[in-house]
DNA sequence: TCCTTATCGATGCAATTGCATCTATATGGA
DNA sequence: TCCATATAGATGCAATTGCATCGATAAGGA
């Protein structure tokens, strides 16, 4: 870690950054939450695994999609496997894990999950900035993450 | 909310925001962990209250300016008074309430904090954009919130 | 004054998280 | 083959969080 200050500009960039997430994501959960529906974490873990399709994914490659810890992710898997939205399969060339699949029902959760978060980034997102507003927004924020993405 | 589904652009945006901005905040989480200091709340409070002066604050005036709940302000509280960083006064025209104030160990904490947190951003942000980008990125995150800051 | 309602802050309890560690299998070298 | 080490995933336990509610004081109207 480089001993040094940031500038008024990075101060007042990363506190925007940090409240307008959190702003953000909080009045998703909430609009999750009003719907009797799951966190956000269950549907990135459906996304994934939807994406994934029949071959499905070991829980560690579940890990390196969505950013969460070891734990976090075999503790959300038991949960959703318990509500029938994701089903675990022993894999073949290796005894210590498994590949976990997308159900039916699972699919079926997603779709309804994205009804709401979906509107909830259209309405938090889109239409508060233009297209090209929002694309430099990413390509910025790009730039940020490590590694940078230069796009 | 709204019956409608996000632009692609939008979504990307949505996407880019909240993976961008955990990794930043758990980064800088990790390393005021590694080096022994408490989490960035505690920062928020300490710093808070520091503006604030010797008037101090009341819990509730604390509670719209971090964006937390009640209750995790209330427990928020109760630890740092535990470590000496702040101090609880009864208030006189509000038996119900009370007054918080800093003490002398809580501004002590808060540059212990700031030197590892002021690094993280300047590492994080202000090493990686120009201070032109950092204004234009503020700006846009301004329109996100709610409600929106024009400047 | 009395009563109803609102606000301030704390807390019991259940659920979730974080940390450390565990079990089991795999891998690679002697 | 045998052993040391690495990797996959689960879990016990303590700390933290979220929810609901509580106790206490305040405010406002009848």
């Amino acid at each position: 870690m480089t001993k040094k200050f940031p500038s008024p500009e990075a101060i007042a960039a990363w506190a925007r950054l940090v409240r307008v997430s959190r702003q953000l994501v909080e009045r998703t959960e909430d609009a999750l939450k009003a719907n009797g529906l799951p966190p956000l974490a269950w549907y990135d873990v459906l996304h994934e695994l939807a994406e994934a399709g029949e071959g499905g994914l070991r829980p560690f490659e579940l890990i390196d999609r969505i950013l969460l810890a070891q734990y976090s992710v075999s503790r959300l898997l038991a949960r959703l496997e318990a509500d029938g939205l994701v089903e675990k399969l022993p894999v073949s060339d290796d005894g210590r894990g498994q590949t976990v699949r997308i159900t039916t029902s699972g699919r079926e959760m997603r779709r309804r999950i994205w009804a709401v978060y979906g509107a909830s980034i259209a309405d938090q997102m889109g239409d508060k900035l233009s297209a090209q507003d929002l694309k430099t927004l990413a390509s910025l924020l790009g730039r940020l993450r490590n590694p940078p993405i230069s796009d």
